[in-house]
DNA sequence: GATCCTCGAGTTCT
DNA sequence: CTCGAGGATC
């Protein structure tokens, strides 16, 4: 039976209504009825569709719910590239990047810049084809994403359709993330049924976001601000991104209240610090602040550099702080029996992640900050990751307080500890007899850069090595699957499949296999040029170690080092076992004449992820044309090649002008050459 | 002898 | 990523 005329009059009418009203609620953030009234519409909407299903178009409010769960999130490229943005730690950067635009478009006129929060939340593209939404992804690598659609549809400050007269096609870029009031009442929620709860909004905004079942989504308590402008058709850009956004507001759009226009880098470090003052009263979190030229025709001049704009910089909030008291201090034993002491730290919540374990380097720097047990002190995760003790709080220090010493002996092994004259690091002097260092030895073996063995993780060491099963990687080897099936969380499968890739690293080269060795101070560098300076293990074994200091960057205490090694007659039994157990490599290529090669006298430095390639691809290919690459930045670096998600390294780049590629022109140079 | 450039080693959490 | 130290260079 066909709705009669006067419903389907009805369900449009509701339907022009409820979306006035998700627009007021939402966007402007002014509604003009209740949510009692708001309710009411819908549920007669809801009734209206019940008796007349034929009614139910796929855009109706209703319907944001209403989609299938996916069986997988579908990739989705983009077709404009994801930006990422390069970042601000302190005035200095700001003034410099301020510096560096006005230098580009050669004006000595302060520069408009629109300045916005920077929220932490989940970067999302939308796609408007005739103001209807279309397609929602995920930013992924910038490049590729994933197709939340489904969810981003149950999104009630996501319009399902724009207002007035939107353009042909729209793509927008939006933060969606999730309020902390709605956050904490969910994760109330979650803990009150047993479920699992979410260590901060942004955690939980992502795990929704890319749940398959959208009802789950619908649940959640997602906001979003739209913020900036990727490909459209039938649409003549205003010139100004703020400009853009206003317009981006009429089409109903949410965009962010606090965004302002500001003139110069003190308009920016103005805007940063009133920012900083509100931070803690705005309802979600924001990590910082960004700053974008306002002006499209100056973001047109400066271009970009790899996927990041010169026009516009992040300046981040400093990284978060908290106080901890320290349980206890461990020694780790590394690979080369160095003792590290690690803090052990009642856990707390820092940038969000809980921190209990923070290294102290060395006793040096144990003395330094003079840490002692007992203690409350500062812990930072700056910027990146790795935990940070940035002080102690004497104040605090309990009487009873205890000092950190260097134990005497191993606590694995329990051999002496020997700390040289002059330097840092203590050692365990107990070599492979200490179990600590056989684990380690075992894992630098197998690892990528390696040996490459594959599914030989450290949990399945920690039981070879303790069950005695292998004291030396050539014992790798002559185990069975049945061997390894036998250790716990080891299955038929598993056993196999590490069968298959020890086999497969029987096969490697000798850079590699020296590196594999674990010799003190011979990295993959030095690997590299000992295996080029002399050609073959055999003339290596057999040099002198002055002989051996001819190798290009290999000084006295190398030399000793790898003598040292191959003097040892337990050394020498290993490499003659791993070679009896098949292991092997091809015999050297010539080396290419010095100062060979299109690329030759070339230094490269690598910083964030290529689309195209590995970083070790890229390595091995500029090396292929006579390159070298360096893990640093400094005036002697001749290019550095910038990918997605940047380090540091960039920073240093541009402080030293170093001349920087982006993927594009990195492989048109490798391409050309 | 000083300084700069590199390399090696160790580390956190999800 | 960061720190410490080895090696090269002036």
């Amino acid at each position: 039976m066909s709705a009669p005329r006067s419903a389907a009059a009805r369900v449009r009418e509701l339907r022009k209504q409820i979306e006035h009203h998700n627009y007021r609620y939402y966007v402007l953030d002014d509604p003009e009825i209740s949510d009692a009234e708001y309710d009411r519409l819908m549920q007669e909407l809801k009734a209206l569709e019940a008796q007349h299903p034929d009614l139910i178009t796929p855009d109706s409010p209703t319907q944001r719910v209403g989609a299938a769960p996916v069986s997988e999130l579908e990739e989705v490229v983009h077709t404009t590239p994801m930006l990422s943005l390069e970042n601000a730690f302190d005035e200095e950067d700001v003034i410099a990047f301020d510096r560096r635009i006005r230098e580009r478009l050669e004006t000595e006129q302060p520069i408009e810049y629109a300045a916005e929060p920077k929220l932490d939340g989940l970067a999302v593209s939308f796609r408007y084809e005739r103001g209807r939404l279309v397609l929602a992804a995920t930013r992924g690598d910038g490049t590729r994403g994933e197709n939340v659609t489904h969810n981003v549809r149950t999104i009630k400050a996501v319009p399902i359709e724009l207002r007035g007269k939107p353009p042909e096609l729209l793509e927008v870029r939006g933060e969606v993330f999730m309020p902390i009031a709605g956050f904490k009442a969910m994760n109330e929620r979650a803990l009150a049924k047993g479920e699992r709860t979410f260590v901060n909004p942004r955690n939980a905004a992502a795990g929704s976001l890319r749940q398959l079942d959208p009802r789950l989504a619908a649940t959640r308590p997602f906001d979003v601000f739209f913020y900036a402008i990727g490909e459209t058709r039938g649409w003549t850009l205003p010139a100004r991104h703020t400009e853009a956004l206003e317009q981006l507001r009429e089409w109903g759009l949410k965009i962010s209240p606090l965004i302002r226009t500001v003139q110069g880098a003190s308009g920016c470090l103005e805007y940063y610090s009133d920012m900083a003052a509100r931070r803690a009263t705005l309802p979600y979190e924001i990590d910082g602040v960004v700053y974008k030229v306002n002006r499209y025709v100056q973001q047109r001049e400066l271009g970009y550099v790899a996927r990041a704009p010169r026009w516009a910089i992040a300046h981040k909030f400093p990284a978060h702080e908290e106080h901890t008291i320290v349980r206890g201090v461990e020694f780790q034993v590394g690979r080369t029996g160095a003792l590290t002491p690690v803090a052990r730290l009642e856990p707390v919540f820092v940038g969000g992640v809980t921190v209990s374990n923070a290294t102290l380097h060395n006793m040096d720097e144990v003395r330094r900050k003079d840490v002692r047990i007992g203690d409350t002190v500062v812990i930072r995760r700056a910027g990146d990751v790795i935990p940070e003790v940035v002080k102690v709080i004497v104040d605090r220090r309990p009487k009873n307080a205890k000092v950190v010493e260097l134990p005497a002996h191993c606590p694995v092994c329990g051999a002496d500890v020997e700390r040289e004259e002059g330097e840092a690091v203590a050692r365990c002097t107990g070599g492979l007899f200490c179990p600590a260092q056989r684990k380690e030895s075992l894992r630098h073996f197998a690892s990528r850069r390696a040996l490459d063995i594959d599914g030989l993780g450290s949990k399945i060491i920690d039981q070879l090595v303790e069950r005695g099963m292998v004291q030396s990687p050539a014992d790798l080897y002559a185990l069975t699957e049945e061997q390894f099936a036998s250790l716990e969380r080891m299955g038929e499968k598993s056993a196999a499949n590490l069968v298959a890739s020890l086999e497969r690293s029987k096969s490697t080269t000798l850079p590699r296999f020296l590196y594999a060795l674990g010799i003190r101070d011979v990295g993959e560098a030095t690997a590299a040029a000992l295996a080029e300076h002399f050609g073959s293990l055999e003339s290596l074994q057999e040099a002198t170690e002055e002989e051996i200091q001819q190798t290009p960057d290999v000084g006295p205490v190398v030399a000793a080092h790898v003598r040292h090694f191959f003097d040892q007659e337990h050394n020498r039994d290993v490499i003659a076992a791993l070679r009896a157990h098949g292991v092997h490599w091809p015999a050297m290529k010539r080396k290419r004449a010095n100062g060979e090669g299109p690329l030759a006298g070339k230094t490269f430095v690598l910083t964030g992820t290529l689309d195209a390639m590995s970083r070790d691809e890229a390595s091995e290919r500029i090396a292929a044309l006579g390159g070298k690459v360096s893990g640093s930045v400094s005036k002697k670096t001749s290019y550095v090649v910038v990918g997605a998600e940047p380090g540091s390294k960039l920073k240093k780049a541009q402080e030293l002008g170093v001349e920087l590629l982006d993927e594009q022109g990195f492989l048109a140079l490798l391409r050309d050459s």
